[in-house]
DNA sequence: GCCTATAAATGGAACGTTCCAATAAATCAA
DNA sequence: TTGATTTATTGGAACGTTCCATTTATAGGC
């Protein structure tokens, strides 16, 4: 059972009768080789059982063909499907991503990127934990490796950066809750250590500015962005004074912990209380009722940001530019029907 | 910006004034330096921006610290929990896994089986793809590289296994179903490429049998292990001359499904039909009616193949006993209260 | 002061591959 | 036949590390 000693390219080279140097350019598919020299070699190859070493054989051609992924939060089925968007398209390049996950540990990430970098891939995608310091990324820079963030992005860094319009997405949504009648708006989780949670409030900020509806008339409740963290918004938001009516809320897994929580007290997301989320997860469409998001395309960005990658890496460069992808509101039930003017709204 | 060639340890040496050697046992920790001359190498090795090149290390030491986990699908967040939680001990053992995804493509997964092995990985966690021959691993076995399958086994297979109890799991929850008076019952989703289908099922035929259901008051409808697997399965089985009033799930994913296919007909889940998923993913007790299912415990089982991994690769052998988790049923809403005898089931 | 024992640092070979320059074999032009 | 050209094959150096056997420095015993 266990093979002896693993088998080298001078193995097969024995095995096949010819030079090592042969059995090197039949691996790589050399044009220079006698079709017959190659298929004994082939043949010897299956015969030993032959692993290569890719690390023997990066030590001389300096480019890997690995790319490495770095993934805040894998259980988020928004990055799942990112990854899972990057994927196809390094598939289809011939390459082998991997894949690590750092659960938004800024520490943890500082440990995957070494490794990543130890084991010598040719470029990295990230979508940098909550927390990241910019300094995370210098060493990176230094020895000019090709890095594309994804979806999130870092105060003060070039790194290019493949993201959602994340401040037109809150805009629209906010916007569509004005028009239902709604003049007393919140904005639901996220914490402000986040750019994006910037860009999403930002948004909201506009619209309700622009749509004339006063600052004092907007809460903005910042929280774990999960369905607890959802829950727990709510609370906090209908203990004000005059609470709102309607919510965008940072993504759609705060906006099912909203609708859970409304339930919990007879509240019927909706009709009673207007919610919108962010991301369009697959969940989204299948919610009772159904959640009305601003839908943003993760496995199409994920796609873009491979895509990128490739080009970074073939073109040898470090820099490239932004693409901020289009978002569109789908409006679905959650916020019910368009609300009466002045049903107890009458400020 | 774009740094001078990568630095080495002889650049490091050239530095700090000592020899390769000296920096390669400060590299490794080794009390043998005197600690002012690892100060001053560290500080070297700083200052160049080095990074450690693992290929090269690899060639000489034989053993290298990746671990391979290799997923069937990462969107589905019941194998992504299993995957951070085998993440988690691998941490706390200083190693850094790479995960790949194979999108229950056999193809695909020989691709990044491949890959692994050539990137010189110490062992392999695998959740097979659907479909999967049992050749694919046998090059694996040739090199003696430690494999341990997660969830899933495949047919004939020496492989350790780490897996839930499904015979059992769905043995309880069939008898759930009959203890709440339904008489006839389907098992909807999944195929029959997959042993833990027959598992599965086995388990449901077993119970049917052993408390008094006829196997011709039991439907079997084979479908996609997702929502729109267990919409088209639910539709199957009500345009039976006598259909069901309870289904066993293949997966929760198949029981939203058949949640949602309900509704539309105007049916009340737990009410009108019983319906009871398997895993227990995290979105099951917010559903509504909240699911039943049977709890399987996959980030404790990715620990427990993460712990069965490391123990294998510290005494060097390819072999380990199977685990079989325990598993448990979780009632919730979703079978409603029990069924009076008689109510139309009089067969 | 010398010899021995311990501590610290070092040079060289080896790991498995690729690449280059060189060789050997086959083909062609004259 | 001879030399030139093309086609196949090859040996050796190099890549960045580790490990072993040595060497050099430091301390201890007398």
């Amino acid at each position: 059972m266990a093979s002896r000693a693993k088998a080298t390219i001078l193995d097969i080279a024995r095995e096949a009768g010819v030079s090592k140097s042969t059995v090197s350019l039949v691996l790589q598919g050399s044009g220079l080789i006698r079709p017959e020299t190659a298929v004994k070699v082939r043949k010897a190859i299956e015969d030993v059982g032959y692993v290569y070493n890719r690390g023997a054989a990066n030590l001389r051609k300096a480019h890997s063909n690995v790319i490495g992924m770095v993934i805040n939060d894998l259980t988020n089925p928004f990055f799942a499907e990112m990854a899972v968007g990057m994927e196809r398209v390094f598939q289809s390049a011939g390459i082998v991503p991997f894949i690590a996950n750092t659960a938004e540990n800024p520490v943890r990430q500082e440990e995957v990127l070494k490794s990543l970098m130890e084991q010598g891939v040719a470029g990295l995608i990230v979508s940098p934990a909550r927390g990241t310091t910019s300094g995370a990324f210098r060493r990176l820079e230094m020895v000019g490796l090709p890095v594309v963030f994804a979806m999130r992005r870092l105060p003060e860094s070039r790194i290019p950066v493949i993201a959602p319009d994340n401040h037109r997405g809150a805009y629209l949504a906010t916007a569509h809750l004005i028009g239902k009648g709604h003049r007393r708006l919140a904005f639901f989780g996220g914490s402000s250590d986040l750019v994006v949670y910037h860009e999403r409030l930002g948004g909201f900020r506009e619209a309700c500015e622009a749509l004339g509806i006063a600052k004092r008339d907007t809460i903005v409740v910042e929280g774990e962005t999960s369905r607890k963290g959802g829950i727990a918004c709510l609370d906090t938001a209908l203990a004000a004074a005059e609470p709102p009516t309607a919510a965008l809320c940072f993504n759609d897994a705060v906006a099912f912990g909203v609708m859970l929580a409304l339930r919990k007290r007879g509240l019927e997301p909706g009709a009673d209380f207007a919610v919108v989320g962010f991301d369009d997860v697959v969940e989204a469409q299948h919610y009772m009722p159904a959640l009305t998001s601003v839908a943003v395309d993760s496995a199409g960005l994920g796609e873009r940001a491979a895509h990128v990658m490739l080009k970074m890496i073939q073109s040898r460069t470090t820099r490239a530019e932004d693409h901020i992808g289009a978002v569109n509101l789908v409006v679905r039930e959650s916020c019910g029907p368009d609300r009466h003017k002045g049903m107890g709204d009458a400020a």
